[in-house]
DNA sequence: CCGTAAAGTCAACACTCGTTGGCCAACGCT
DNA sequence: AGCGTTGGCCAACGAGTGTTGACTTTACGG
């Protein structure tokens, strides 16, 4: 009895965030986790069940969305993707397991899409009703098309950052990507 | 002898094609592929020498970028969003390729670095140092940033829509995406 | 002070993978 | 017809994977 078993089950889970934020699911192995975490590859098993199961509790985390009403809605963009950076610079690991696992792993991609569609599309929504004043029908609503847009700039921008690592986005300061994405999701979410 | 060595080695190549865009690198077995085929694994051998090798001449395909000289100064951004998706539409399976082995493949990773730097930021160079009339010393140009936000914004929405088939980008016409994604580029290329 | 349960190790199983070498059969040529 | 070349299959090897069970060590409570 080195460690009390909470301590060994955190070790053996910060690894895996690790490994799988650096590999992907089929390349983090659970040997190598166990190595990391300085114990026996069974241990994983004990305390996880499978890699399987590892993975889901390693994955396992909320990508909160702030509320769009506040912020001047001049700059409603820029806000937004303030919020993105503010929550990724500190904690990287999270997004890049998504980025890496998502184009092998089809319950990641579900994910994505539940999160696009529950999380992101009802704030945007909420904020093109409330920029047009008094009983406008608003018809076929886009909300649906315009948070994919900037979903679909903001997967990207991440991915180019902390998974490819592509210059200079990489290295770039946060403010200075959100002054420059901020005027594409204003674009996109208040034409 | 059923069937002759190029025409094998063209229904290999196809299936393996077939199959990284599908599945990536890890899990694209060489067994599945020779299946696809019609043939032993050991003919992928015979054929390719390996399955790196295999995977590198399938993946052995040039993106070549359009000249932004043409095209109105207007819609230069219209007209690059448009040019991507012409090439993208008719086969997709070379970018789903491209995007799910990045992730894992520090070899497509450097890739894609190469052609940022090499055929993106070019000519955005130029169209922008053909903007300034005059000698005017544009002292630090700006063109890789540039490039680079062109770049996140078109892998984005390559990812969404062909690798993680996120609703609505997946099924949108490709005209009403140009149409999205045209003012975003032109911000991105002209400010 | 000793027994017991927890924390950990070790060796192995069953499986899949990429890869290899030997064998077989069909075609084209003289 | 005979022969060599060529396209193809079969069986197996060696390495690496997730996973399992039995064994060993450590700490703690009566």
């Amino acid at each position: 009895m080195r460690r009390s078993a909470e301590e060994t089950k955190r070790s053996i889970l910060a690894a895996a965030r690790e490994r799988f934020a650096a590999q992907g699911y089929d390349r983090a192995t659970v040997r190598a986790i166990a190595a990391d975490a300085g114990i026996d590859p069974s241990m994983v098993m004990r305390y996880f069940g499978s890699k399987e199961a590892l993975f889901a509790t390693a994955a396992d985390f909320d990508l909160a969305i702030p509320d769009l009403s506040r912020a001047p809605r001049e700059r409603v963009g820029e806000a937004l993707a303030a919020h993105f950076f503010r929550r990724w610079e500190e904690d990287s690991g999270q997004l890049r397991i998504l980025l890496r696992t998502a184009v092998t792993d089809e319950a990641v991609t579900e994910r994505i899409r539940t999160v696009l569609a529950e999380q992101i599309t009802p704030p945007i929504a909420e904020l093109r009703a409330a920029g047009t004043d008094g009983p406008a029908p608003s018809a076929s609503s886009d909300a649906p098309t315009r948070a994919a847009m900037v979903a679909s700039q903001m997967l990207g921008v991440a991915l180019c950052r902390y998974v490819l690592r592509l210059p200079p986005v990489d290295t770039m300061d946060a403010d200075d990507l959100v002054a420059r994405l901020g005027p594409t999701l204003q674009g996109y979410l208040v034409d």
